[in-house]
DNA sequence: CAAATTTTTGACCGATTGGACAAACGTTAG
DNA sequence: CTAACGTTTGTCCAATCGGTCAAAAATTTG
């Protein structure tokens, strides 16, 4: 495509991969909460057990390792999305969305930081991936809800950003967590934050704030 | 409070002013676009215009620049949320905060990433500004939102939910502009995006996505 | 066992970083 | 003019950074 693909090397041992998830698990903590630019080979290596050396023997760059970590990132994150389908109910397929992209920012919190860092820092390392793949799926998907919209399942409005909508709802609980608890307080900021934001966005998205009445 | 208060320094000459005034505009662009980690003093200078140790003579301690530029982001920050008053039509004051808070993240958005950057890495240096100043409002705030829900004027829900679900959906459009755009497309990411945003967004607040029918 | 190969490490390197400092420069007041 | 003060800069420094390298250690292979 853009560049020439990564080689395929042909990983040896099974020692071999399992050095490198070790690496990379340690290099999504790092990263996530320091940034790229604002992390240390010695730092990863410190978490993952190793002197900076050795680790250098399994990733030649520090670069090697956040593209590689970025990579596989992508694909994991684009997976509700891609769920998204025809069939079934509108609004049920809505609401499942937007569980299972709260599910993730409760269950891979790092992995959404490290996708925040990189647009925040303008996206760098992946925005022929924005403006390719990513734009190709939302709009596909959203002209299946442009469907629903002219069939009369849903209210008729951007389907665009009703997409980024629910993205930054969601993910609002694994990026901005820290401010979220700090808010809620000892009390309310538990675990059940979750299941509180669960019930509070489908309400959100399918009523909206008017009564009843 | 947690540290002894910076000196109120009398600063002299009104051309210092001026200068820390530089300094500041040229670390907020900086600094909004790489982190604080990922920001060279040396970056910063040379978008102010000057030299390294002269920026130094205003400014002691990068952290120094970083913290005066962090103290002020939060007043200008919070007045949308200050302004939410309980005099007026609940859905209107709700409406309005919305809009406010699309139209800050449009003309500052620098400001925005500055703030999404220190609270990515765990707000190390305005925790306390967190559980304390923000904390407070936002709860004072809740409580002015759960009266308009007592009343019947706006659905009940979760009042504290309902504002991070506003600060999510409108800094979105400052934190991840480049992805927003990238996936709008050379066609709809232009200016017009904000006006589009604002639309969409008063219909999801107000009306959800169920069909009128 | 021994040879070959893979893995690990200590020592090191050049570049960049935040910051110190004294000297030079400019400006203003007497 | 000149002394005092505020400003600017070139130079320097120690710490940290990403990354190299050769040699040691461990492991695999025959």
């Amino acid at each position: 495509m853009t560049a020439d693909m990564e080689i395929p090397a042909p990983r040896r041992t099974r020692i071999q991969q399992e050095k490198r998830e070790l690496i990379l698990e340690a290099a999504l903590e790092v990263f996530s909460t320091n940034g790229f630019r604002g992390s240390t080979i010695d730092q990863i290596a410190e978490a993952a057990g190793m002197s900076k050396p050795n680790l250098l023997y399994y990733f030649r760059r520090k670069e090697d390792i956040h593209e590689t970590l970025m990579q596989r990132l992508l694909d994991t994150w684009l997976a509700p999305l891609r769920e998204l389908d025809d069939i079934g109910d509108p609004l049920t397929e809505l609401r499942s969305y937007i569980r299972r992209k709260l599910e993730m920012a409760r269950d891979f919190p790092r992995e959404s930081r490290l996708f925040a860092n990189e647009i925040l820092q303008g996206a760098p390392r992946i925005m022929p991936m924005l403006e390719g793949e990513l734009k190709t799926l939302v709009d596909e998907k959203a002209a299946v809800i442009k469907g629903w919209m002219r069939a009369g399942k849903i209210a008729p409005t951007d389907p665009w950003h009703l997409i980024f909508s629910i993205w930054a709802t969601t993910q609002h609980y694994a990026d901005f967590d820290v401010q979220v608890r700090a808010v809620l307080g000892p009390d309310r900021g538990g675990d059940g934050r979750f299941e509180d934001a669960a019930r509070f966005l489908e309400q959100l998205f399918i009523d909206g704030l008017k009564p009843k009445s």
